[in-house]
DNA sequence: TTATATGCAAACCTTTTGCGGAACA
DNA sequence: TGTTCCGCAAAAGGTTTGCATATAA
């Protein structure tokens, strides 16, 4: 049986990645925490992000082209990138459609079925940059 | 003005992606074509699946926890994949919903807008070995 | 007290890239 | 014949891991 120790690192962790709305990196959480904690290990960064991620307090986030990006937020929401420039937001204006995965789990034979979709598209600004 | 050039490599790479449905990596890929051209290398064999995936001629799928998977099938299909072994299968059985990107257009200020939903979950195999 | 987590650094895996030579157009 | 592409190998980038030490329980 594994017992899950709660140790400082893990609570900074996990409440930077609460504490903002930005979807960083494992390295930009590093880079976050490194005032407060200086000695704080990338490696440990990463070790507690997969943690997190897998009991869900975080959402870990697959991008083409990018580095996994780690969400606070799990209210369910879904993401949109820009090809161009890699900027990446929340799109709030849609449902998560939950029905999904209850279908999905009705007509394959997989269980607990979830979800994530991420929208590619070209940003304002890359538009406007292709303007000229 | 840049001049796309009809190689050997290209053709034949382009032919064992559109020949499969098992959605292979660049890796795998290259193992496919190992028998018809030996001395195809793995770093052309990334050069041509990424250029073939700008052009819109295959699809390149990020998947969490797994190299790249490239899909030559270009119907407007979903993806499941098992949390527990990473198999990764098509997922016909549900309409891609176009609306969604027009939506997306419409309320962001994002154009040609598309999207990727993957689905993860545990497939029937992994959900048995668990019982034990 | 002892099992789990950390810091550090090395290793790993995937993907990209620089270069000189090959080959499309 | 001029570019684009290839093969090779090295490097880059992101992430994981082994080990000795520190620390939570």
């Amino acid at each position: 049986m594994v017992k899950e120790r709660n140790t400082k690192q893990k609570a900074v962790i996990l409440s930077a990645v609460q504490g903002t709305k930005t979807h960083p990196t494992a390295e930009q959480v590093h880079a976050m925490i490194a005032d407060e904690m200086p000695n704080l290990s990338l490696g440990t960064v990463y070790r507690n992000l997969n943690r997190l991620a897998e009991i869900g307090k975080i959402r870990r986030i697959s991008v083409t082209n990018s580095p996994d990006r780690f969400d606070g937020d799990l209210t369910p929401h879904h993401h949109i990138c820009c090809t161009q420039c890699g900027r990446f937001c929340d799109f709030f204006d849609m449902e998560y459609n939950e029905n999904l995965d209850r279908l999905i789990e009705a007509k394959s034979k997989f269980s607990s079925v979830r979800h994530e979709t991420v929208f590619y598209g070209k940003c304002e600004d890359c538009k406007k940059f292709e303007m000229n």
